[in-house]
DNA sequence: CTGTTCATCTCGTAA
DNA sequence: TTACGAGGTGAACAG
């Protein structure tokens, strides 16, 4: 990884143009050949970067050198260094990656070993129910033994009320089932998506994430 | 800016629970606190980070330094460096920002601008026509004073589709406005949300942005 | 290889 | 402050 601390300027063209007025920045280059411009602040985002596969060509000299980073769809990255403060080089080896624990993943596989949380007397059929535009995620029987389809989302947005909305209607032709009803959980529920979600006669739910994994917990313990 | 190259191992948890294993990383650390750690690959993303405001702080001595960055979100980062084998720090100044052009914000005021483009006779409403589940980026008359609702998109893909036949749906209980028709504007749009549109009567409109800008011009050399 | 969905999304902006 | 939508979204996963 080569790191740079210069005065600089930058141009990007590409899905959008933009320009980044003369400042000091921290210019960092990994070994993948990827780029990135970093201002003293803000958050992790760079000002400016480019991915890698790129071409990465240095020209000029002494106090205006140019580098202009390119590539294959025809995105442009051009830094004009004014002055150069500090330029270093560090190998580091690649690296083991990053292990990640608690996504929504789990959140559906804890509602579906505790459907009797949603309602009680619920009882789950399976989850991943296949439908012909994608599996819902938990597909339940009430107490009265009507079919309920459950959509989990981490934070319920209007997109997942479509979602289910599209998911409802294919499984209301099969006679089977009909009449399905909808369920939307999510542990935060955005109002829009509750106002769309009432529209559509569908439930929303809202889910405790550490009481679920409680009740997983001390069920655990009878065991 | 606090740059530290470091053999480290890092933990994370807050939102989720995520571990790095020993490996030699950047340590990269802003004026304003926020903290990000970097491998030398993969995109310009961080492995892990802690944005500003936190409380940082530092233990250890020698070849076991713990640095553990906290906020009030009950976020915790722990650090520990098993060997630091560079730290150096620079002033950099305040960044005057970065400037951009071409993004949907610029469309839409172009193309507000410029209804007649759309069709012959358009007449503008207004942007961001409130309804219940969010605005719609333009509400239009047409020459024969049927009202006209536009979505605007950079790229058009299909959820696009879905939120302007959302926008209708609602519009059309308007008895002032019923009934709405719609069109898709973008810059670009993929082929399955085209076939979606046309099967909901929605009609497609390339945008032109060079094309808009010109337009825009040549009307402000007229004055 | 495209398409879809998640993300410690980040980031801006308007109510 | 919160809610909402765009993003040069990126990144992972399924088909």
């Amino acid at each position: 990884m080569r790191l740079v601390i210069a005065k600089c300027t930058v141009d990007y063209s590409g899905r959008l143009d933009a320009h980044l007025p003369q400042a000091v920045r921290l210019l960092m280059i990994k070994a993948d050949g990827c780029v990135a411009i970093h201002a003293d602040g803000g958050a992790y985002k760079p000002l400016n970067w480019m991915n890698a596969p790129n071409l990465f060509r240095e020209s000029g000299e002494g106090s205006e050198l140019t580098w202009i980073v390119t590539n294959d769809k025809s995105e442009k990255l051009t830094i004009q260094l004014h002055e150069v403060l500090s330029d270093s080089s560090h190998e580091m080896g690649s690296d083991p990656g990053l292990e990640k624990d608690g996504v929504e993943a789990h959140l559906q596989e804890l509602l579906a070993a505790n459907v009797e949380q949603i309602s009680a007397g619920m009882v789950l059929v399976r989850r991943e129910y296949p439908t012909n535009i994608g599996p819902v995620d938990l597909l339940c029987r009430d107490q009265n033994g009507q079919a309920v389809a459950v959509e989990i989302k981490r934070r319920g947005e209007i997109d997942g009320v479509e979602q289910l909305s599209r998911y409802l209607e294919f499984l209301n032709r099969d006679s089977n089932l009909k009449p399905v009803t909808g369920i939307y959980a999510a542990q935060e529920i955005k109002p829009q998506a509750r106002v769309l979600a009432e529209d559509r006669g569908i439930e929303c739910l809202i889910l405790d994430y550490d009481e679920l994994r409680g009740i997983e917990s001390n069920e655990l313990k009878l065991f």
